[in-house]
RNA sequence: GGGGAGGUUCCCGAGCGGUCAAAGGGAACAGACUGUAAAUCUGUCGGCGAAGCCUUCGGAGGUUCGAAUCCUCCCCUCCCCA
């Protein structure tokens, strides 16, 4: 981290900082150029306001960002606040709700408290899209429409593919791209960065760009992260995703169960070691000479620390460890509760939120799921007793201790 | 404005008067196996319960002993024609 925060002025180093893990850039001459003229470059990147949450693959983008920002340009978080309103179906198949302004305010906030953890706050514009948009009329507007057609828009993969397959796409959808494309424009900007999904709207910029006498931006995309699952992209919806904010032992724990083929896929786009430092422990593990889970547990430790902190690091790979490893209960578990003198376990395992109703408690029972103080239990009518017991599990990662 | 095709449980998708809480797949969860890997295999997968009952198949009514399945009206989506 230490050595990134330098100041690159080289224009070789800097051009192959921010090529790093991209998979596009248009267009590489007009970056060279744009970089020779050495002034900070506005770099831009839009981010939409329905995720309040901010996961590891969101991160694969702002850590591009931090690249620009630890390169002397001038980076601008964008948060598309007023196109939050109409939803990007980018990458879904189906129309976001539309969200309300509280809802959209609400999430913006959060979103800047976390970027933070990755992004220098003294060297961020934080911007909201919503401050000209508000201002753009309705002749405005029809202005803006006019210079894109129906043809090209259908030219994007995601509204071509709705289109032949007989799905909505609704009007107001074609305005995305072009409000996104008009954000580029009020802020000038020299680079936009967006996943390889965004590849389209992106593009859009740099012509409206030029419709308004402007230099095109250079567009430059970055891949979209699996999730845990290793096929969907992250995200939050499909329940594969590993939140930055979520506990430092979930964040490991995650990161643990995900597939060594993945890995090296996290290495890659998260990681901040050398692609030849990564290149060199694949063809350890390859050979034997390294255990995949040591080398996995290394980059759980170093996302972990990067959003939590080192010690807490150490404690989620101790507490790993212990669980999932040796098998044993941890010292410190985070889930406690206050039972009465007694409480059936069912009932307990529901208010515990272990279990979504009584029937499906009963089922984990019936699965020798359940365990009190490592003892299974097989009986759904079993009491749980303040007096005699304490841990109660389920599966492996369900844990709670009771208190007193 | 006219004609046609659709809206099913988290998602996709069967069902087309009773045997339907609704096939199949995916996701999810649990168990086995392991390096808590992944892959694989097995099981579970609306709610409450002992049988049984209750709420679900876009919405509201209706026909029927009985409807996701038939009828009427309404809402929504897609296609074609104008």
């Amino acid at each position: 981290m230490e050595e990134k925060g330098r100041l690159r002025v080289d224009r070789k180093d800097q051009l192959e900082t921010i090529r790093r893990g991209s998979v596009e850039i248009v267009d590489e001459e007009e970056l060279r150029a744009k970089i020779s003229k050495k002034r900070p470059l506005v770099v831009k990147a839009g981010f939409d306001p329905t995720a309040p949450d901010l996961h590891l693959g969101h991160t694969v983008l702002i850590q591009k960002m931090k690249h620009f920002q630890d390169l002397g340009h001038q980076v601008v978080f964008l948060i598309g606040d007023f196109t939050g309103m109409i939803g990007d179906p980018s990458g879904k198949s189906e129309t976001r709700k539309q969200l309300s302004r509280e809802q959209v305010k609400q999430n913006s906030e959060t979103y800047k408290e976390q970027i933070f953890k990755i992004l220098d706050p003294s060297k961020t514009i934080v911007e909201f899209n919503s401050r000209w948009m508000e201002k753009l009329d309705m002749v405005g507007l029809i202005q803006l429409s006019a210079k894109y057609t129906i043809a090209r828009m259908l030219e994007r993969e995601d509204f071509k593919q709705r289109y032949q397959s007989q799905q909505p796409i609704g009007i107001h959808e074609f305005l995305y791209p072009l409000i996104q494309g008009y954000d580029s424009v009020m802020l000038k900007a020299d680079v936009e960065l967006g996943g390889t999904d965004q590849r389209f709207n992106l593009l859009v910029g740099r012509e409206l760009q030029r419709d308004y006498g402007q230099e095109p931006q250079v567009v430059l995309t970055m891949p979209l992260l699996e999730g845990t699952d290793g096929v969907q992209k992250m995200s939050k919806s499909l329940n594969n995703h590993i939140g930055i904010s979520e506990p430092p032992e979930e964040i490991f724990g995650k990161l643990m169960s995900i597939s060594d083929d993945l890995m090296w896929r996290y290495y890659e786009l998260l990681s901040d070691r050398s692609i030849d430092e990564i290149d060199a422990q694949k063809k350890q593990v390859a050979a034997g000479s390294a255990h995949p889970m040591e080398v996995k547990k290394a980059l759980a430790y170093e996302i972990v620390k990067r959003f939590h902190s080192d010690k807490a690091a150490q404690t989620a790979q101790g507490y790993f460890e212990t669980r999932h490893q040796k098998r044993m209960v941890p010292k410190d578990i985070r889930k406690r509760f206050s039972p009465p003198e007694q409480l059936v376990i069912v009932e307990l395992l529901v208010s515990l939120g272990f279990a979504k109703s009584k029937g499906e408690a009963r089922r984990l029972i019936g699965q020798r799921a359940v365990r009190v103080d490592g003892n299974v239990i097989e009986d759904v009518a079993f009491q749980f007793r303040k007096k005699l017991h304490r841990i109660i599990e389920v599966g492996k990662s369900r844990i709670a201790e009771a208190d007193g």
